[in-house]
DNA sequence: CCACATTTACTGCTATAGCAGTAAAATACT
DNA sequence: AGTATTTTACTGCTATAGCAGTAAATGTGG
């Protein structure tokens, strides 16, 4: 993974039709951000790349051995949760 | 997600048995990092969280409806890929 | 082919993530 | 409870992500 994040990104943003200047305006971003991501010539940070994710409906799921443990108690404080960066 | 990521790697860490500092020397990070990773007082790079996730054991997963379809064309160019970020 | 339009690639400047060092807080020990 | 030790929180400086603007490349119609 994230060596394959840009071309991922890129799949999903052509197969929307988007170029990446619009793809930019949508996640609230410029679009240079947008085509380092695609290259990978900077490490993006985790808010834009979240931002870019959400616009083309991809979703990010962390997963570990003991993710159940901490989701169980993690519902005890904070019932619902807001998904914004 | 992400307003989450910090509460999760503090989680994971903490079941580790590892200090901040001890995390962020097997991440191969600064200890201010992890730190500001686990209360988002910035937002970290995803170079940097995957090191993190990395050494926690903690997988990251993009799922999309059409996921499958860049599965498989991506495979046709290239076989096996490495995981390094 | 040649203009023209659209999209992508790149550049140099500004904002901010990452860092080592230090202070504060928590924990352990006697 | 006092103090040493370990852990976490914070600060100011340096490296780099994000940005708007520009150049190059790619398409599109005549």
């Amino acid at each position: 993974m994230l060596g394959q994040i840009g071309s991922v990104v890129k799949f999903h943003r052509k197969k929307s039709g988007l170029t990446q200047h619009e793809l930019a305006k949508l996640a609230g971003i410029g679009k240079a951000a947008v085509y380092d991501l695609e290259h990978q010539s900077k490490s993006t940070r985790i808010d834009t790349l979240l931002k870019v994710l959400r616009v083309l409906n991809i979703e990010v799921k962390l997963a570990s051995p003991i993710m159940h443990v901490y989701e169980e108690q993690s519902l005890e404080t904070s019932k619902n949760f807001r998904s914004e960066p």
